[in-house]
DNA sequence: TAGATTGTTAATCGATTAACAATC
DNA sequence: TAGATTGTTAATCGATTAACAATC
């Protein structure tokens, strides 16, 4: 397998919402050119992002919609079905729950957890809430692979370490802090600072008249 | 004003949140290796990227926490206050509005808007729910900068454009889609599949045995 | 066929890492 | 002083962009 890069891995997701949106206007054919202007890209930069999926494109054609989409939901793996837990069934949880585009990608959140009594047995959009202390049991029976973390940072690394002992794959982080975890469990920290400070950084450079780029 | 580079602003934050940490912690002093073990960096890029703020280091003493995080916080300009509207009283707004440590950050919430006739008058968290039509005239009023867009794909680019009409300076978008604005308008398209495209992938690796650096 | 677009190699650019003198 | 750490220059690495032959 070989490693595809980072900046590629995290644009991908983005040529398949805009692939969605031409396939829902009728668009059959797409070439590198258009994509890239779409997205303010360059158009040799696509072409290589879409090697890595593997799909093949035609001289003067460009690539097939449908084939593109499908081999980039292919290459994320969004094709395979990961069951999910919801910890944290606050605002943000409820959040996740309720946007069920997410199956779209895989994830199907299959049960959710919260330390408060009164929600304990209640359902958010369809979703059964559970007491945290039923994640390492339940986690192992159902074999779930992806924990959702939506909980305040105190109690983040408590309940990953519930998480791991039910022998899941991946933790998807968004309390406000870091988690240890053995290696082999797939951390990924969602942090709405770093997407803060690049907010406020453009807002300064606006302000300097330094437009570059974007 | 020297452009930064585009990594070095990701990483500040997370700086910024471990010395915050050591300082709870009583931590004074600190050094370029230390933070660099901590977060899994080369303590060359961290002394690199902490060069851009403007604070100095003393040869085997290293840097002083306090005086790291009020420049880390200065030059993310996060010493100014910024007043900013909620836009999506939902879920993941109200998740927003009660994540009150982005005060921590200057970004202050004054009010919320939605759509929803029963949620106007009431208020979240403290914060007053306005009607979405009263948008335009209490941004230029109160001279909002900052629009946080937590409203569904569809309703997103309207909400936007009621936005930019109130003279907001940047729109910090939740919305899974790609919003349309002048250019001196900053959009941060904050995509959740961004971050789950990240997690899949290294959920791949991790099966392959690759496991990388991380 | 002529023209547009792919796929790929080469050149450039920028970020990361290594090396090390200066310094406390 | 000896040793650790900074600040900075140079080397390396990887990603982006340019160039262009192949091809439909």
């Amino acid at each position: 397998m070989r490693i595809t890069p980072e900046p590629t891995m995290r644009r991908l997701p983005h040529y398949l919402h805009f692939l969605k949106r031409q396939m829902e206007n009728g668009v059959e054919k797409i070439s590198s050119t258009i994509i890239a202007q779409a997205l303010s890209l360059d158009s040799t930069q696509v072409r290589k992002d879409l090697e890595y999926t593997g799909v093949k494109g035609k001289p003067k054609t460009g690539f097939f919609v449908k084939e593109l989409i499908n081999a980039i939901l292919e290459f994320l793996t969004w094709t395979t079905r990961r069951d999910a837990f919801v910890v944290g069934a606050g605002n943000l949880g409820s959040a996740m729950l309720g946007y069920n585009r997410f199956r779209d990608y895989g994830l199907h959140f299959v049960a959710a957890f919260d330390s408060d009594e009164s929600k304990i047995g209640t359902k958010i959009y369809d979703t059964p809430i559970f007491s945290i202390d039923k994640i390492p049991s339940m986690a192992q029976q159902m074999q779930i692979t992806v924990g959702v973390l939506t909980v305040p940072a105190q109690a983040a690394q408590e309940v990953a370490d519930l998480l791991i002992k039910g022998g899941i794959k991946a933790i998807w982080n968004f309390a406000p802090t870091y988690i240890k975890a053995p290696k082999e469990v797939v951390i990924e920290n969602h942090q709405f600072t770093e997407s803060l400070a690049a907010l406020t950084r453009k807002m300064v450079e606006v302000d300097f008249h330094l437009l570059k780029k974007e």
